[in-house]
DNA sequence: TGTACATCAGTGAACGCGCGTTCACTGATGTAC
DNA sequence: TGTACATCAGTGAACGCGCGTTCACTGATGTAC
């Protein structure tokens, strides 16, 4: 405990990550370090006791969003799914899941977009992608099938960088389109593509 | 023609715009004005002339990279096209053609979502993607088939925010699968789906 | 065709303020004895 | 169990600098006569 009770040290720098992301979510990137630290009930002071710079603070909120993500998709392997293509399940599910009032990762998308302008965090997303794309691909599947599916997935979960909706019916029968074409990845091989 | 010869005030605006999009591109909204005006060869008060605040010149610059967007659209639409899908048709070729060299309009996008954290660009974004989901919506298409065909060129055109790579060639097949489908709508519809 | 004048397209110095960082200080908690 | 002390978890004032904006001024071009 430190001077002020009632929380430990560890909440204080949660809920300090917390209030970053709220508040460069609706200020952008130039939101100010006293907003962020009085938006969490800490003083300016406080907050660089936890984080010793900006770009500090910025490189941990993006790590800790990335982790979440990660989380995200592992919560929602399936167990007892051990056919190829179980990874890229989860994958579809995590990014096309309604997303639920408090969690709102989808929003956490966006975000992590606008913390990429950092340098620092920019090289660290790049990396996450290069190891969740190596992921996607040792999942068994054949290529074009999991292009297909990740690229719908990815482009559903960004409509709402534009500010597009992704609330209709049309998109809960994309989410179990691509789920079975997972399944069954010679459904879409199989058609008769005419020639190019 | 104004105190700099060799260049007519309409020339400089366009080149104060475009390196507003280069020096932003790299070092984030906080680029500064004078950077942007010095990388034009213009002074800070030179840029002030032409645009009246910071606010000013990113909501100008916004406007012409969905402009430079809707062009390029347009330039895809084929005329001997006139089937339903048409404008569907564009917009993939649009979004998933290997960005050429110079024109890089696939950066522009990832530009442009640096520009949606100032509020005046962000609703111009929103009015901007209602507009162009209407027109896809308008397209001919049945919804399931048009929201498959642009969820995944939209995931496509957004990998390069996170660091992806789009130029193996499944991309390239991709594409032409993408197009096909929206020739004939009903090889995706009357696949044997599986009971959800 | 020459001349006077208004305007256009800038320059560059100065201002002022917001914000990241530093720093001296503080009060509560944990620990040794 | 009480006490002394170190450390932890902050506070809040001050500094300094970068950057957006303002402003007085300027030189080239266009135009009226």
């Amino acid at each position: 405990m430190g001077r002020t009770a009632g929380r430990s040290p560890e909440d204080t720098r949660r809920a300090l990550l917390e209030s970053a992301g709220e508040v460069i979510r609706t200020r952008g990137l130039n939101a100010s370090l006293d907003d962020i630290a009085r938006h969490a009930g800490v003083s300016k002071g406080g907050l660089i006791y936890h984080f010793a710079s900006k770009e500090d603070l910025l490189l941990e909120l993006a790590r800790s969003l990335l982790a979440a993500f990660h989380t995200d998709i592992e919560s929602r392997l399936d167990p007892a799914d051990v056919s190829a293509g179980r990874f890229t399940r989860a994958y579809v599910r995590a990014l096309l899941a309604p997303p639920s009032d408090e969690a709102a990762l989808r929003r956490s998308i966006a975000l992590i977009s606008q913390l990429s302008t950092v340098p620092a965090v920019a090289s660290l997303v790049d990396a996450d992608t290069a190891a969740l794309t190596a992921e996607l691909e040792a999942d068994g599947l054949p290529l074009d099938v999991m292009t297909l599916v990740t690229s719908a997935a990815d482009g559903v979960s960004s409509a709402p960088l534009w500010g597009g909706s992704v609330h209709g019916p049309e998109y809960r029968e994309l989410e179990n389109r691509l789920i079975q074409l997972t399944h069954q990845p010679s459904l879409w091989q199989s058609l008769p593509w005419p020639p190019a």
